[in-house]
DNA sequence: CAGGGTTTCCAAAGCGCTTTGGGGAATGAT
DNA sequence: ATCATTCCCCAAAGCGCTTTGGAAACCCTG
């Protein structure tokens, strides 16, 4: 059933069909209301292709995920997924995935030149990141989950990674932590380094020194947190608490210690980032983890929104939100011992 | 730049210019090439929404994905999307992702009747899916990851998990074992149903009884890994041996084995199942992890690969393969204490 | 050189929707 | 009764592509 064949049916033209399902004022209540009911009944749904190209919007918004690069981060991708597309779902749009091997240069500008999407999400954006100039330069309204350098103001919602990372910090050092250590993720990405900013800011204040050799950095994983808190464990001089960019990470570093015989919340204190992944759960761990949370399905969430403004023609400059972070005290922190 | 600015700056209509571009037989080699070469220097790409509304396609291929439910297969979730889309990438076409909260049905109705995808993947089947029978109904393609009941035959490319957990509990009974636990995922899923089958299949062939209180299921997190583990080791008759489901319960098992003082490839035989999930590698995990091994990214693949010769009308018969499994022999399986 | 086959191209008709630009009928004002 | 509004509705023109059904132009036979 087609609009056309609704419209003969309904003994009306398709002007008047396409208004009423549309919302138009200029369709007596009555009529509406005949057409409503024959849609219904004829489940009828306008042709998504033809409506597009009628309107010019994609009803769909872009993501595209380089497959080597940061793929690590997966299980915050797809909360983050879940939440843009959940927001998405009340509005009939999707999300339109690509993935690529390599460059996603090429990926952009397709479903730029295509109008595949009306605008696309960056994640995870660099310190510098390419990306966001690229976009500006093809016309692809882009919304951010991050932040990044740019010459000129762009959307974006972030969360207070710096504030965050100084909270923790400061946490461990009111309870009497010197020798804090940062297992950070990726440095070139730009979360990881307000993290450390948030790290060193702590220290500093407090008069101590902010030792590069103290914060390790690489992709998000069990592995690395494993080896990373291996690694500085076993110096001379160890830390007696860390700082942990995600609880997967945070998961290595209790293995870590577990194989050395130390005990996390006693001999060694733990504050992680809480994406709200549902998998992994801080609060059921032993000992339950002290984290900072924000969820990182909301911020997927307000993201869809955002981008759905923008497609609407909010002004940029409305568009830029930083979410503050929460810290949730559990068991894994405690006075250093000795 | 469009189709018709291109053909009359070239001189040609609409039509020539089109079938250059798109391959067709009745162009001339050197007009094909003129074509070609002015589309490459102004970037010409056809406008998807047009072209989608012309062909009848809609150059995507649908996942829908319930938030609620077994949102907890996540990591492997991604993984097989990043295969898909991959393999999508080649031909241009995209993922359409729509989150769900609750009911699936109208997602894939509103897909159907829209015309927004060419067809559907659908991961996690039930062992009674109401999706398959649903899908065939509104004339939707699909191609299933995995089994289920149907009455009709279906495409759908799965790995051989019965064969592969019958393996790995003979190679356990093969060291000696015979209480050997089964840690698996939700009960209701086709794979769960066929890994405990596997398991079964192994036991029974030897003599031994399969008990059901051997064999917990739930969600494949780490959680549930240790939970399950952990009841179990507590039992007056504890087993000495695991078959794990996912190395993610596999990563809480050894958490429980910790908390108790014992040490795997020792104390206690593991071998778990390995969908190659790049964060979580059961190589370098201590001891390193004997596991079966599929890589659920290739299934992406060949899933997207199967979905594209489904949409090309390639006949539902042919399309369905089970793919057999590896099993890898690492340092997590000794012969039983004493 | 006529007749038939190929090649190579084009005009025009969709695909199914939205939206513009009216226009007839009903309503209210004079 | 007449004119101006307002209310409803419609015909038709796109949106940018693909594809059908020719029609020239060319080549070959005999």
């Amino acid at each position: 059933m087609n609009l056309k064949e609704l419209a003969t049916f309904l003994g009306l033209s398709q002007t008047t069909v396409s208004r009423a399902l549309n919302g138009y004022p200029e369709v007596a209540e009555e009529t509406r209301k005949r057409v409503a009911e024959a849609a219904q009944k004829y489940q009828y749904r306008p042709n998504a292709s033809a409506r597009r190209l009628a309107t010019g919007l994609a009803g769909s918004l872009g993501i595209v995920f380089p497959i080597g690069r940061n793929l690590l981060l997966d299980p915050h991708f797809i909360e983050f997924l879940a939440g843009i597309s959940e927001r998405l779902s009340e509005v009939e749009m999707d999300v339109t995935l690509s993935a690529t091997r390599g460059d996603d240069v090429p990926v952009y500008r397709r479903l730029a030149r295509t109008r595949a999407v009306d605008a696309v999400i960056v994640s995870g954006p660099l310190i510098e990141d390419p990306r966001i100039a690229l976009l500006a330069e093809i016309g692809m309204p882009v919304v951010v989950h991050g932040r990044t350098r740019a010459s000129r103001p762009y959307a974006h919602l972030d969360i207070d990674n710096q504030g965050a990372f100084k909270r923790a910090t400061d946490l461990l050092l009111d309870f009497g932590h010197t020798a804090i250590a940062l297992v950070n993720g990726d440095r070139k990405l730009t979360f990881a380094m307000h993290r450390e900013e948030g790290w060193r800011q702590a220290l500093v204040t407090r008069g101590l020194t902010a030792r590069p050799d103290y914060a390790p950095s690489g992709a998000m994983s069990e592995e690395n947190g494993y080896r990373f808190a291996r690694q500085l464990l076993e110096r001379p001089d160890p830390p007696t608490a860390f700082v942990i960019s995600s609880v997967i990470s945070a998961l290595g570093v209790q293995r870590a210690l577990r194989d050395l015989g130390l005990v996390a919340g006693r001999d060694v204190s733990l504050v992680a980032h809480d994406d709200g992944l549902p998998a992994i759960r801080p609060d059921v761990m032993m000992p339950a983890l002290t984290t900072t949370y924000s969820s990182i399905r909301m911020a997927g969430e307000r993201l869809g929104a955002m981008a759905l403004d923008l497609i609407n023609g909010a002004p940029v400059e409305t568009l830029t939100e930083v979410w503050p972070v929460d810290l949730v005290l559990r068991d894994s922190v405690a006075r250093p011992p000795g």
